[in-house]
DNA sequence: ACGGTTTGGACAACCACGTTGTCGATTCTA
DNA sequence: TAGAATCGACAACGTGGTTGTCCAAACCGT
């Protein structure tokens, strides 16, 4: 008799703890100040680059809280902002070389952690988790601005 | 063959959806400035009332950031505080009606939800979400200091 | 080719939520 | 009874969001 409220909990802490473990693992790897913002706003940027209006509407949030996270990514040396040639207005967003190493790791240590839930659980309910989330939640993107989105909501 | 990076995301979107649902029908059923991080909070505080540094100890944040969030609680009528008779430094913060329906009416919304997950995936499922995150998350007191931890960590 | 509309990025002000550090007042304890 | 711990308040700050404003550049219909 599970009481309903867990859910929510139990759905939070496996993703906190999957989290933490990555940046855990990622300090230990060289990389000590990437945040848990910071790989969504990398993920979103991509191999390929982006401006920080379309970084903005990937992560869901505006393109002013998109520029100042590729501020603080820039000022970390993960990302740099190139003119565009074929277009005066955009600066694009690249990832550095130290950019895509914390991006390849994180896959890594991502593969890692899920073969330790494996190893724990079993193939089967691993996949059962995530064929069940698939089948409950809205959509693939899921906007990701998690602290703004705690805070405000229902407003 | 599941891409490992997807499940955190997946464990979000669950939760994100389950308290978004939540919050949703909150304000439908006239609360609909109940925010995730008060829900949270109030629950801390419990049908007996804390002061508020016990309430940042239960939440894993510090004495003033929980001392914020009573201050925002108290401002719409959630809560109230109350000098302690027995400890002149204390302030007891005790749940208003107001937020103890609140509280209620979060325990039905909780059932609803689970409910209807059981619908769509089945009991069988559902259960083995939770028994296997139950196994695989460290404890049961993870601390909630959601927006924080997002953006801090690893510092 | 020109003029109105979008768009991109920068800047400012603000809010929510967290953090440390400090402080006076009170309570606990050796 | 003196020293240590705790409570709550206050201040300053950091991070991650939000609007709103602004200009320059690009786009598009006439």
């Amino acid at each position: 008799m599970a009481e309903a409220y867990e859910l929510p909990l139990l759905l939070f802490a496996g993703f906190r703890a999957l989290i933490d473990e990555l940046h855990a693992e990622l300090a230990r790897r060289g990389h000590p100040d990437v945040r848990p913002a910071y790989g969504f706003a990398m993920q979103a940027i991509g191999p390929r680059g982006a401006s920080a209006s379309e970084i903005g509407r990937r992560l869901g949030v505006s393109k002013q809280a998109a520029g100042k996270t590729v501020d603080r990514l820039a000022a970390l040396g993960y990302v740099e902002r190139v003119d565009d040639p074929a277009d005066a207005r955009r600066k694009l967003i690249r990832l550095t070389p130290r950019g895509i190493d914390s991006l390849t790791q994180s896959a890594e240590i991502f593969e890692i952690l899920r073969t330790r839930w494996v190893a724990k659980l079993g193939a089967g309910r691993v996949e059962t988790i995530e064929s069940s989330l698939r089948a409950v939640v809205p959509g693939p993107n899921y906007p990701v601005d998690v602290p703004g989105w705690f805070g405000i909501l229902a407003g």
